[in-house]
DNA sequence: GACGGCGGCG
DNA sequence: CGCCGCCGTC
């Protein structure tokens, strides 16, 4: 049976993390690579290092903050970023559209939000809006969509280590898994829920929380989203933790979702 | 025969430097080392590292720059810093005396002079006369004296790689070439070249200069300076290559003192 | 609190 | 190139 292979990594530096990408690559190859938080912009992107991976790879990225990536061993035939709704601003370093065929995979890094009462928070709402209308204006139900990314939401309370204490998180508060929802009931599937679907399944490990990875304490942010004919021919999704353990990680791990040709 | 070794190490941050600190002092011990460029101040200075190796220490440092330290087995009988002098800087955190018995050990982290029109230049000359003045004021050279520590001068042609293009820097120049050998003339005697003459007898390696290790491209400025009795005494000297090999390593190397007890 | 980027420095 | 302090993110 011929599979192929979709992650999402929030890197939170691509330069920083090249050394973990090589060696993760090198041993287990992914078809697409969806990436986050490169903080690089686009003149300084490690181009020759993905080439050398044996990857095309796309991007748009800014100083500092953002900025988002596909690599993938197939050239795309086609690559857009940002919004391209008209609306301020467009997001180019959080939102990157790749499509192989009739396959399209949306990856997008959606904004924290910082506070309930933050500006950020409303933005975060609307960014959700956005990718649904993004979804309605290039997409069609029938075709195999993806939606991935570190879009900062836990959905449910299964998601996270301690669901009592974070109700007003902005990155589990009812209006954000709700906003969330939203965009999936355009017709997209969980599909790493789908194979995963017991406790403590997570993607994200702070960094300020001593021994979160050994100890598990983490959240499931990053997410794996298809549409009806692709999630069909979905076989297997697993988060690579041996990333996060690794020296110098990311706070996030890439989650990896494995679909049939 | 029971021999005593004491070294010298800039250590660029020993903060940083722990690791390797640890590794070495765990493997090949010494008795007495001095440090500079500790680039800490007093409240954050690592007691406890040393502690557990089997080290006092004294150390006098200050935020981002200088700062100098005394590692010893045996706790020292007097411990000073700065010139006391009455000059200003009186420049605590780049001169530390230390007295174990007869045995005075004096560790400096001479100025770098940043360029030979700058005020600083100067100062580095200015530098050389008030360590004289100090091992004049508190020192005799019928006991066993060692001046040591990061000099920032390459004394002679064998100590640079390329001096042909270096007349002009701070570290080679004449004036300071001649600054340092008049301390010298109190009664000091070069130890590390008495057993190491050869070219290629180097304790620093720029981080610039792209394998400078392994294309051994270096400088001679730590050094190892006895008085008479004490020089009677030296039998080996060397530089712990091994150190600036390793992982995260400072751009200095240990210099190393061999004595009869 | 532990990462990241950055500018200044040698 | 690798320190430092600084600041911003989460």
């Amino acid at each position: 049976m011929s599979i192929f292979k979709v992650a999402s990594f929030n890197v939170n530096s691509v330069k920083t993390r090249l050394p973990i990408l090589e060696r993760w690559l090198g041993e287990d190859p992914v078809d697409v690579l969806c990436l986050q938080e490169t903080k690089v912009q686009d003149p300084d992107f490690p181009v020759s290092a993905f080439r050398d991976l044996g990857y095309h790879v796309a991007f748009r990225g800014m100083k500092s903050y953002n900025g988002v990536a596909v690599a993938s061993r197939e050239e795309p035939d086609e690559v857009a970023f940002g919004f391209g709704d008209g609306e301020e601003p467009d997001d180019g370093p959080r939102v990157a559209r790749v499509r192989f065929g009739d396959l399209t995979v949306l990856n997008t890094y959606v904004p924290q939000g910082k506070a309930l009462e933050h500006p950020d928070f409303l933005y975060k709402l609307r960014f959700f809006e956005r990718v649904l209308a993004l979804l309605e204006r290039h997409c069609r139900e029938a075709d195999p969509v993806l939606w991935t990314g570190d879009l900062n939401v836990a959905p449910t309370d299964r998601d996270v280590t301690h669901p009592e204490n974070k109700r007003d998180h902005v990155c589990f508060h009812r209006d954000v898994q709700r906003a969330f929802r939203d965009v999936l009931s355009w017709g997209l599937e969980d599909v790493y829920r789908k194979h995963r679907p017991g406790d403590g399944e997570f993607s994200f490990w702070d960094y300020r929380v001593r021994d979160s990875l050994a100890r598990n304490i983490g959240w499931r942010i990053d997410h794996l989203l298809a549409s009806p004919p692709l999630a069909e021919r979905s076989v297997d999704a697993y988060a690579v933790r041996e990333l996060r353990a690794q020296e110098r990680p990311s706070d996030h791990t890439a989650v990896v979702g494995v679909f049939r040709r």
